[in-house]
DNA sequence: TCTATGTATGTAATATCATAACACGTCAAG
DNA sequence: CTTGACGTGTTATGATATTACATACATAGA
């Protein structure tokens, strides 16, 4: 999977083939991008950073969306919803998904560094999950994988 | 690992174990296993399943700890930092370590039916995860596994 | 024994994260 | 042209967590 995050890259072939996808993913599923859940993902999109509710809040209200909670909650759980963000609980705080569309259930790579968010292909993670749950009698429905630690620049710097 | 959490079992054999284990564990590290924080550490040995901060809380100021949210949070904290109990990420919620002193970074399984959370062993977990971090350059330091699904009993209910 | 030091506890105040409930506007189907 | 579904805005509140400071308590060193 993509190691873009943790290295210097054209950040608009990105955030643009996402927005491109996602356009394509809604319009297809007939869910609808509004302005302000258009704008969420954008804002989510400029970094590969996770960001909390009220920080998306507060760039929404200086755009003249409404500046109540609600406002962010609603946008983000849609998009989470459709498979354009995650959440990332270890942050409380969500970010832009880097795959939408392709099946996944990442892991996330949290950099301790920089704060970059990565999603690292998870499969073999979860196949283990799986099989030490099924050990158990236990049926995994849904999980996160959320790893601390240094990306790459940041080892080195360090 | 240990299937307990998830059948019926003589939990005092549980509680008690982790008790003397954890005892001997500070004894011999130093650290003081004092009256607050052997009572949530009990208190959370009651069930096989987290408990959020406020709900140790309530507890302990009914029996005449202090009230406020510091009282619970240093307790829990100082029993995370000992390895004897873990935080469960998703549920903003504490569990108590059922292997204390074994090292293990385990895999908590959240039962969605009957809200028990047991760890299971994740060496293998954590070895895919590392590998998978490993091919991005990322380096992992902590990791949370963390599913929800059913535990063996509820899924036969359901 | 006394006192200085570090550690633990108690408390007030506040910060941060999240949701419930309701009002209003828009738009498309009937 | 009305109705109903959906989206947005707003108020209020709930739930989780931390900062800062005061007090007590244990213990090692004078």
């Amino acid at each position: 999977m993509d190691p873009q995050p943790f290295h210097d890259h054209d950040h608009h072939l990105c955030s643009d083939a996402v927005m491109s996808q996602a356009e394509a993913m809604l319009t297809a599923s007939g869910a609808r991008l509004t302005p302000v859940r258009r704008r969420v993902l954008e804002i989510l999109l400029e970094q590969h950073r996770a960001m909390g509710a009220y920080d998306v809040l507060q760039r929404l209200a200086a755009e003249g969306f409404g500046n109540q909670p609600p406002v962010a909650y609603r946008a983000l759980d849609f998009l989470v919803e459709q498979g354009l963000a995650h959440r990332i609980q270890r942050l409380n705080a969500f970010t832009a998904c880097m795959h939408p569309g392709e099946a996944h259930a990442p892991a996330f790579l949290i950099c301790q560094g920089c704060n970059t968010v990565a999603e690292a292909p998870a499969a073999p993670v979860r196949a283990a999950l799986e099989s030490a749950a099924a050990d158990l009698g236990f049926t995994v429905e849904r999980a996160s994988v959320e790893a601390l630690g240094l990306c790459p620049a940041c080892r080195e710097a360090s």
